[in-house]
DNA sequence: TTGTATGCGTTATCAG
DNA sequence: CTGATAACGCATACAA
């Protein structure tokens, strides 16, 4: 299998540098010519190799992907809204994942650089100068999703603050006794790893309580807030996972309770709507998040600028509709 | 950044062959000489050019991997397994989706081919001799998952039918008055398209049926299924998401039966924890199945015979519980 | 023990 | 318009 220029151009009688005029469609090659290695090369299917191209031009075609994990839907469809968009300018994902490993990352993206890829979309958990300088030393094309790093690179993500503040008064409309925040604390590498995106929902929930003047605590232990919960309590937490786990725990331990908290989280699962007791939720169109994050690597590939980007947010009501 | 073994020779003061015999601890080298490229290589942190190694080796150190999707929970946690089982042989995988469009499994099978893996981890969506021709075209070693081709290919995967077969015992066992079985069409390109798990799973199914003397019918419209259920009814659905939609249905169109019936599913998502009707469903270990195939890969890696392996299922009952 | 030459497949440059 | 030649970075066979 994979036959190379140099048989194509036996084949045809001429050489390899004729072949390659004649299929990239350079100007300078006679018409019968062409034709007759066009013919060749799709009857004999010859692909050229993409490795001896790589090692010559630099380019693979293909676009790294680092991720922290495909088990969380979110990030699946995310990936597969890049791949779709990238596929179509031409270029290939390699996706990688970190699993929220500092060192794994660093790791990972090396694996990347070995393949030559040309270009990085990034959902960092390291953070910091040294960090930075390594990812400046790659000298290829970055983009930074959901966890910001410093502005020399380009980010695309939602404006988590402001989504987590209109979530905080969706929450406030439905007139809770209090709304408390749930987020559980992220582990002892808390200090060392990237948690933008949670400290910026955080945030947004106490600009909310601020300017509404409601009243609630921000929880870290699911028993605790639990033991704490009185009927008529709204709960924003940072996952609509830590919600439901909330809503199955309330339904074990304090039944009596189970109907009477207003629970909210963040993501849009799918899932959601197969649960009887619906919560509500935030969710972020991956097309459109994709398509930010794409356009900001297709300026950095063509030399260009480019800008920050804001991908939008929608609040969505336990019935499953937007909420205005 | 990145320097080469030449740059690396001429650093050391030597030529790039002995670069290499020191990188590579050939014992051809003087100690003194290893030393000194092993100090200097750490020093300006000399990668090997992958792409280059890849050109003359027409190796990649790399394992294709592909899967129709990740936005399946399953799927996305067996590729980590994967993942996971093939950095420790030294290899990185590559996954593609097929988006089970044959058209598109065709096309990321070919680049993963432009980028030269190593090996294919396949779950494969299409049939048929022309696409076995075309696998064995690939010269590179294959293992087939879940859906199973000719015996030219090693396979691994659960033994779907008997699990299948097991499922309904269980529902047998819990004394119900029908055993139903669930599964939507595939859609127009079942007719092309390797279902191969579907169909041995209703034959499981049929297998019980056949045994126990239970009656029940076989539904592809969940609409339909809906309609015909009784009080005591059970159903068994090729997939969790079917179970859950039938009982998120049930609940709004037929209040009065939504507690009795009892439902099963495929796959143990592990989400199923979250509801509070909890459903029976048929679990696969993701570590399990990504060894067995990552065996039979390193097998046939090293030139050697390998055979088909199955992996074991259980039965989950509604509590969450092993049944045995 | 070390150096040199050749080739992997492609592209770009320079002659013709 | 076309052919020959030199890279790209590495590995290997052969020479010293």
């Amino acid at each position: 299998m994979g036959m190379t220029s140099q048989e194509l151009a036996a084949i045809c009688g001429i050489s390899r540098g004729t072949v390659d005029r004649a299929l990239k469609n350079r100007p300078e090659v006679k018409k019968e010519t062409r034709e007759r290695v066009l013919a060749a090369a799709r009857k004999y299917g010859y692909r050229p190799n993409l490795i001896g191209q790589t090692l010559v031009s630099g380019k693979s075609r293909t676009i790294g992907v680092v991720l922290f994990d495909f088990t969380h839907e979110f990030f699946a469809e995310l990936y597969s809204a890049f791949e779709k968009g990238a596929d179509q300018k031409g270029y290939v994902t390699f996706p990688v994942l970190s699993y929220h490993e500092p060192d794994r990352e660093i790791e990972v993206i090396n694996r990347l650089m070995d393949r030559r890829v040309d270009a990085l979309i990034l959902l960092p958990v390291n953070q910091g100068p040294d960090f930075e300088a390594f990812l400046h030393s790659l000298s290829i094309p970055i983009v930074v999703m959901a966890n910001r790093l410093s502005d020399a690179f380009a980010f695309s993500g939602p404006d988590d603050r402001r989504a987590s503040a209109e979530a905080a008064q969706y929450l406030y409309a439905q007139h809770p006794r209090r709304i408390h925040y749930f987020s559980p604390p992220l582990g002892k590498q808390a200090k060392t790893t990237n948690c933008y995106a949670q400290i910026v929902r955080r945030d947004g929930w106490l600009d909310a309580r601020q300017k509404l003047h409601f009243s609630g605590t921000e929880y870290q232990s699911a028993s605790e807030i639990l033991s704490q919960l009185e009927p008529g309590d709204a709960v924003l937490a940072s996952s609509d996972f830590y919600a439901l786990e909330i809503q199955a725990r309330l339904r074990r331990e304090r039944p009596e309770l189970a109907e009477k908290i207003l629970l909210m989280g963040f993501d849009g699962l799918n899932i959601l709507r197969f649960f009887p007791q619906r919560i509500a939720t935030v969710r972020f169109s991956h097309q459109e998040w994709a398509e930010a994050a794409l356009s900001q690597l297709a300026d950095l590939l063509a030399g260009r600028k480019t800008a920050d980007q804001s991908v939008s947010h929608q609040i969505i009501a336990p019935n499953g509709e937007f909420y205005a």
